[in-house]
DNA sequence: TCAAAAGTGTTATCCTTACACCCATGT
DNA sequence: ACATGGGTGTAAGGATAACACTTTTGA
């Protein structure tokens, strides 16, 4: 599951599979090369095996890891590995396509982390896990408020940044620091907008913060490398991140207008755990009300007349996806507000 | 300005660039091979000389057309050539990335459609033009009510398509043709979602109206191909079509969220010119005063204080783009409701 | 004076947000 | 009985859609 090399140019697929365990969102990653090297799965395309990119990206998943992916798109292709790639760190030329995929696991968390389910068993012979992707992304889980690390590390020392330069140098930029640290955080009195996960990591990066943006930066002979600031997450390799953070931006996106939620459910689900699913990828805490509203009148889900007595409390009736709606409305989503 | 083919594989890069004169949405296009034969203007990439693949766009654009590029943006990546793909049509193997790009030309329409500006000079001499987008897509443009070829000759056409078999065949599929139709073209009380253009074209394809499908499938060697319908707007070279609709379907969707429009209009415009530009993009028509006060609500311009003459009427005054927004609001666009 | 297009004021309706409260089960 | 989470009704505020009307120019 590495990158292979040949001479010339060459096409590569990058898969963000996304499944979420309880209230936790989990991205599946392979061991890269160097101890403690995580990356994203990969694989090459083959125009002659594969008619399109995504039965090709399909084909190679499903034989790798027996998952069986729900909703598949396409994210973004990237010509280039990083804006400060090595030369020589792959083949003289891969230009990737990343995508993201949604996949089903054992819904309830069924013992400590290291569990394992059927498909994660083949998994893990290749090296591969799901992990939680607020594991690489410790700025975006604002389900409990604020993250501690936003106030505590990133904003200092992003702020440090802005006084540095508060008017960016590079004159086809549209805004200048002050305001994408506003804007793309939620400071002084901005709202935060949870679907910019890419802009906060480029962010992140430009202003040298995150491991990645100093591995490259010191591979590019710059002398002058800050040591990355701590607690910014765990690194992956080349640009996986940034593929990462794109998928879930899209995924905070799409949730809004498609159904995609279901994708990631188990067939029959109580209210509660759609809510929890959805607060756990769209890192904000919902209204419970107004979020049960919403499922309603989109009417979005039906009864099954069962009830789940493992609630705790009360049970709760259970639910299923109605297919119907993909029929009926146009877009339907969950068009979450500010709130809810 | 024609694809070229070497042996292995290549990345080509297709743009859409979008201008707007008067009331008319315009593509620019490039002379195919066959007479007759209209193409989005396409070169390769080439990852020694571009760092990445916008660089690497706008750099061939730039040189062989003269044009300045506003705001770019990637569409999407395509493996295959068409899903009839003929071998050897372009080399062994082309991943084409298609990208969107605005650009602004002489405003007002200053004479009869063949008049040329001064870049356009420049585009004539490779055999290129703008020309309306419409006339690739007729069934699009809803400025006026529904066009008369919708009721004409594509919902009878599609409606005896859906009772060929109004459940589909592919279990695959998650909604019927019958669904399909009603969704995608507004029929039966459905809503009209103008930003559903690739979803429309895809059916038609789909249903073997379009130019398109009758050359792919007759390619391909089927043997039963059906005419295409008449009045379905020019064909395009390869899946240009299809990457078009898709370049039409995002620009409609990013006017609501990002103030994409100024980067059509002059420095100084009319409310009401902002207004048709809308209306010319989206093909609807909208309520007069919500959209002004859309636009003034939102901040977006701010009045130069000078007057036109030129409307044939009382003069209006002359606005121009609030660049601040950007700097103001997460997500600054022209939050088109379903009427205005 | 009339046509043509600019520009304004106001109301009914729906959707979003938020509040406070009741219900059914396990311990 | 009480803690825990499931489940509901309803009112305030704001945004949207639609109405009809006035103003300023050129011909």
């Amino acid at each position: 599951m590495s990158e292979t090399r040949t001479s010339g140019l060459e096409i590569g697929l990058n898969a963000a599979i996304v499944a979420v365990r309880g209230d936790v969102p989990l991205i599946l990653t392979v061991a890269g090369e160097g101890a403690g090297d995580v990356a994203l799965p990969f694989g090459p395309f083959d125009p002659i095996r594969h008619r399109t990119l995504e039965i090709g990206l399909r084909s190679w998943v499903e034989a790798q890891t027996a998952l069986r992916l729900g909703h598949v798109e396409q994210l973004y292709t990237f010509g280039d590995r990083g804006r400060y790639a090595r030369a020589g760190d792959v083949g003289p030329h891969v230009v990737s396509v990343g995508y993201l995929a949604l996949t089903r696991i054992a819904a309830r968390p069924d013992g400590p982390e290291g569990a394992v389910t059927a498909s994660q068993d083949v998994l893990a012979g290749a090296g591969a896990a799901f992990r939680p992707w607020y594991d690489h992304f410790p700025w975006e889980d604002w389900r409990h408020g604020r993250p501690t690390v936003v106030d505590e590390a990133i904003l200092p020392a992003l702020r440090a940044w802005v006084a540095e330069a508060p008017e960016d140098a590079d004159p086809t930029r549209a805004i200048g620091r002050a305001e994408r640290l506003r804007l793309f955080f939620g400071t002084d009195g901005a709202p935060f907008d949870e679907e910019k996960v890419l802009e906060r990591y480029e962010l992140l990066y430009e202003a040298g913060l995150v491991e990645e943006a100093r591995r490259d930066r010191q591979a590019a002979g710059q002398t002058t490398c800050a040591p990355a600031l701590p607690g910014l997450g765990r690194a992956m390799r080349f640009d996986h991140r940034r593929i990462l953070a794109t998928a879930i931006s899209r995924l905070r996106a799409k949730l809004k207008y498609r159904p995609v939620v279901f994708e990631l459910m188990p067939e029959a689900f109580t209210l509660t755990e759609l809510q929890h699913t959805v607060e756990a990828i769209s890192g904000r805490h919902l209204h419970k009300q107004n979020f049960r509203r919403l499922v309603e009148t989109a009417a979005l889900v039906e009864a099954t007349g069962e009830t789940s007595l493992a609630t705790g409390g009360r049970p709760a009736s259970l639910y299923r996806f109605r297919r119907e709606v993909l029929r009926e409305r146009p877009a339907p989503g969950l068009r979450l507000g500010t709130r809810a």
